[in-house]
DNA sequence: AATGAGGACGGTGATTGGCTAAGAA
DNA sequence: TTCTTAGCCAATCACCGTCCTCATT
């Protein structure tokens, strides 16, 4: 069928689309934008989504490379210092390849 | 026969795409077969966009499918082109190529028109 | 690194009457993790285009769904059902999805609910590919 | 009668950061 | 070559699925 020519939103001449599509790129711009208004619609991306899981990250045990250790049973015990045996990267990847 | 089909889920958590689909207020009720269907879909339209990028990578010579890669594969798709022109954030640096060719200043194919009337009324006439 | 405007603060409150990220779009995990399917054996994704392609997939559900919405409007109905959203899927250029979203259903509806879900089932592997054909032959 | 919205509850997988190889430049 | 960055690991806990009641069709 047709392609209609839309009104840039961020652009600066218009651009134009499927004309099957043009009513409801419009109807969906309104959407978003009513959205925008009545819900204050966050456009930033936040480092972490939830306090508690971010402290979690920051708390738990982690091998030499950086990466989250099991928890152990020194860990587990919760009382005796305990050293930390795995989470050490696995020597190299080696030669895996094929 | 001891084994039972296991009650397999798809990928994506379905509550959540109700409540997507409910963040627009003109949507009513959704029954079952709907939303169980969108769940499917965009599933599916992922894994285009997924695919469609990775063959654009491969064009590039990366091995790291990156953002470039997204909107060249992107713009190959019309239908996908056009409804995701907002969601899209253009590259910073526009290579301004534009030679002011007026022949080429034409760039609607057939079948295509232009719109003015954002403001106006939100409905356009679509017969040619 | 420029950090973005809003802070932290608290976890699950945002100031305000403030849509949560984690409603407005799916789990990014699961975006990652379909994205790795398609990709070579040690392709990678960057971030950038990670969290893109996890506003685009939220937009499709609304764009479909608002067209579908929008029929039933016009029909005064007050519940969308699947043949809205297939006809709505039709109508916007996606009708590549059809068959791969019917089979899907009829697995679904057959016991209680089916899906591909995890790899083994290979009655969607191609679905993909079915809009990756090409553009649509523009009549 | 059939079926969807909304709420309560229990189980569970998404969320999450430091280090470093892998890639980009 | 140097510099940027995405994957890697797994434990908590916010969220998903299920079941319920009540409202709507």
């Amino acid at each position: 069928h047709s392609r209609m020519p839309l009104p840039p939103e961020v652009a600066q001449e218009p651009v134009y689309v499927n004309a099957k599509q043009y009513q409801a790129i419009l109807r969906r711009r309104q959407a978003r934008a009513k959205a925008e208004l009545e819900m204050k619609l966050i456009k930033s991306r936040k480092p972490y989504l939830h306090e508690s899981r971010h402290q979690h990250a920051m708390r738990r045990p982690r091998g030499i490379g950086g990466r989250f250790a099991k928890k152990t049973n020194t860990e587990a015990s919760q009382k005796k210092d305990g050293e930390k045996s795995n989470g050490c990267r696995t020597q190299s990847p080696a030669s895996s390849s094929s | 026969m001891a084994e039972e089909e296991e009650t397999i889920r798809p990928e994506f958590p379905i509550t959540r795409v109700k409540k997507i689909m409910k963040l627009d207020k003109d949507i009513n009720k959704i029954n079952s077969d709907a939303l169980h269907l969108i769940t499917y879909s965009t599933e599916l339209f992922l894994r285009f966009l997924a695919e469609k990028s990775s063959v654009v990578a491969a064009e590039k010579k990366r091995k790291t499918v990156n953002l470039d890669h997204l909107r060249i594969a992107v713009k190959r798709h019309q239908p996908t082109r056009d409804f995701l022109l907002d969601s899209l954030p253009l590259p910073s640096p526009q290579p301004v190529r534009v030679t002011k060719t007026a022949s080429e200043k034409k760039p609607p194919p057939v079948g295509t028109r232009r719109i003015d009337a954002f403001f106006s009324k939100g409905k356009a006439k679509v017969g040619e | 690194m420029a950090d973005t405007p809003s802070s932290p603060g608290v976890d699950g409150g945002e100031s305000g009457g403030s849509v949560r990220e984690q409603d407005r779009y799916l789990p990014i995990a699961n975006i990652s993790r379909i994205m790795k399917k398609v990709l070579p054996p040690n392709g990678k994704i960057g971030k950038d285009a990670k969290d893109t392609v996890q506003e685009c997939v939220s937009e499709f559900i609304s764009f479909i769904t608002s067209e579908a919405s929008d029929k039933c409007q016009k029909e005064k109905r007050k519940t969308v059902n699947g043949e809205d959203l297939l006809w709505a899927m039709s109508t916007l250029g996606f009708e590549a999805y059809l068959e791969p979203l019917k089979l899907y259903l009829a697995r679904y509806r057959e016991g209680d609910n089916k899906g591909s879900g995890k790899s083994g089932d290979g009655f969607n592997r191609d679905a993909a590919a079915g809009v990756s054909g090409e553009d649509l032959p523009v009549v």
